[in-house]
RNA sequence: GGCAGGGUAGCUCAGGUGGUUAGAGCACGGCACUCAUAAUGCCGGGGUCGUGGGUUCGAGUCCCACCCCUGCUACCA
């Protein structure tokens, strides 16, 4: 059974998750369940970054100490993961004991095998009050920063620790470019890799006078800059240093969203390397949700919380929605009324009424007990050509393409219904077509109940239980889809699986 | 400012290397059916393919200019 890591980004303790967050984890989630069904052994992460300037700051505007801002916000956070069914197998925190000992190992180890690599100095740059932080010269025009060109900034000297960043270009350029660390989708890859086309820049990794971290190994007077101390938690959870870290390492899969593309494939790699540490094997950076047509901010943020996204119509349907019409690769649009649409176009009217008139036919017509299905009808052949494009384009990460295949055999059932009319059949006391047909639907809720598991594991498993084949949709095996064990099942008519209230 | 990607039906998008009446899904209109959450199936209306030039027998599809949007532009989770 091989092993698949995957990991999220850890969120940053600072403000309530939003609809972006919650993407990026119910992506990696589908991809985590996805990998079960196929029969990997799945190390699923997920976790909080804690440490920073930006969080003391929100704890004291909120009176909190650090310590117990934190504290709350990772309920907080989890508490939502949980109401979106995400099936993390650990939960990393960066105030965790086994994360500090990971970072300061790993800064001892890279200065062990690398002297060179960590060396003191003063960072002297230009410094902008609007962003709180140092700009760079493709940053700076006329003097000024870009983002706003009406501040003065403000030139600013400060002791350091330096990581040799720029020592690592080559080997990261080869390493992203052969495609032994990939960097999916392409045009990440090709923003990467023209960013390492220009060169790498040295940066500093510690902070003086904030207490509010790790502390730097062999300086007490810093603490570790929150970039290198959070990309490390992806080490931190294999277990790291200790023995036995390889079993997980080095990660299959982080996923991340496009802003902070270059830490996971610049950076963290080159930290890695430096540590003499194997690279992880893809990094995947998705888009944003988009509000309404514009980019969430944190004003249109709020404008939408993720506590009614979810009432909404419940969490299966957020996370439908999320994967298929915003989809994990480019920016997506977030709006009630695609919401709705799709909810009653897919959910409602299309699985959910699928579901039901196949479960009241076999109620109906055999009593609820799934007949002897004699040969693969056509809806099988369908059946078998869905499995092998939801396969492909799962296998790519492509959540949307995967969806799209699921319900494109909800539409071969409805058209196969239509062509069989089983109530005609019925009337017409043809036995044995009508036993044809129906085992054939039975067969097709079968496959469909495990292929939209990974989007919406609630209602996979209501329509699993329906169908009462025992067990769970998620733990099905991938190989019973070629020929599901459904002849002689008893089923049982539920509830609709997607409620459509009258106001929708 | 630099670099990259994009602007195709009301909405979300397909349309490698140019070639018959420009496609899909959703939304909309009509018909059929009744097993179903008035659900489903079939048919249909609907597009000057960002703008202006050019190359070509022929261009969403190639070239030039322009307009608009988005992303990246090193310490922003």
């Amino acid at each position: 059974m091989p092993k698949f890591y995957l990991t999220t980004a850890i969120d940053y303790s600072n403000g309530d998750p939003h609809l972006g967050h919650a993407l990026e984890k119910v992506g990696a989630d589908a991809i985590a369940r996805y990998r079960r069904l196929r029969g990997d052994d799945v190390t699923f992460l997920m976790g909080m970054d804690e440490h920073s300037q930006a969080v003391v700051e929100a704890a004291e505007q909120n009176g909190y100490s650090p310590e117990a801002w934190v504290e709350r916000m990772a309920l907080r956070f989890a508490e939502f993961w949980e109401r979106l069914q995400c099936s993390h197998d650990d939960w990393i925190r960066t105030t965790e004991p086994r994360h500090r000992q990971a970072v300061t190992e790993l800064i001892q180890r890279i200065e062990r095998l690398n002297p060179d690599d960590l060396y003191t100095g003063e960072y002297e740059g230009l410094y902008c009050v609007g962003c709180e932080e140092f700009k760079q010269p493709a940053q700076i025009v006329d003097g000024r920063c870009i983002e706003h060109p009406t501040l003065e900034l403000v030139p600013t000297k400060e002791r350091n620790h330096f990581f040799r960043l720029s020592r690592y270009r080559d080997a990261l350029l080869g390493r992203i470019r052969s495609g032994e660390l990939a960097v999916e989708p392409a045009i990440r890859r090709n923003e990467i890799l023209r960013l390492l086309e220009d060169g790498l820049q040295d940066i500093s990794v510690s902070r003086q006078r904030l207490s509010w971290g790790i502390p730097f190994p062999g300086d007490p007077e810093q603490t570790v800059y929150v970039w290198f101390d959070a990309l490390i938690n992806y080490l931190s959870a294999t277990g790291y240093p200790a023995e036995g870290y390889q079993r997980l390492w080095p990660a299959d899969l982080h996923v991340v969203g496009k802003g902070i593309t270059r830490f996971h494939c610049v950076i963290w790699p080159a930290m890695l390397l430096a540590a003499g540490l194997a690279l992880p094997r893809k990094v995947w950076a998705h888009g944003y949700v988009q509000w309404e047509g514009a980019k969430m901010s944190k004003t249109t943020g709020t404008a939408v919380t993720l506590g009614e996204a979810i009432d909404r119509h419940g969490p299966d349907a957020l996370r439908y929605f999320l994967l298929r019409e915003v989809g994990f690769e480019a920016d997506g649009n977030f709006s009630w009324e695609r919401f709705d649409e799709r909810y009653t176009a897919d959910l409602a009217d299309g699985l959910g009424n699928l579901a039901s008139r196949a479960l009241a036919m076999l109620s109906k017509y055999r009593d609820g007990v799934v007949p002897a299905g004699g040969e693969p009808t056509s809806l099988d052949g369908a059946g078998a050509a869905t499995l092998e494009q939801y396969g492909e384009a799962m296998d790519a990460l492509d959540l949307r393409g995967g969806a799209e295949a699921a319900w494109g055999l909800v539409a071969n059932a409805n058209l196969y219904i239509q062509q069989t009319a089983p109530w005609k059949l019925a009337k017409e006391a043809r036995e044995e077509e009508l036993d044809a047909s129906l085992a054939a639907l039975a067969r097709v809720l079968y496959r469909l109940a495990v292929l939209v598991s990974p989007f919406i594991p609630g209602k996979a498993q209501a329509l699993w239980e329906a169908l009462g084949v025992g067990g769970s949709a998620a733990s099905a095996s991938w190989t019973s889809l070629a020929a599901p064990p459904v002849e002689g099942v008893s089923i049982r008519k539920p509830e609709p699986l997607f409620p459509k209230p009258a106001s929708v």
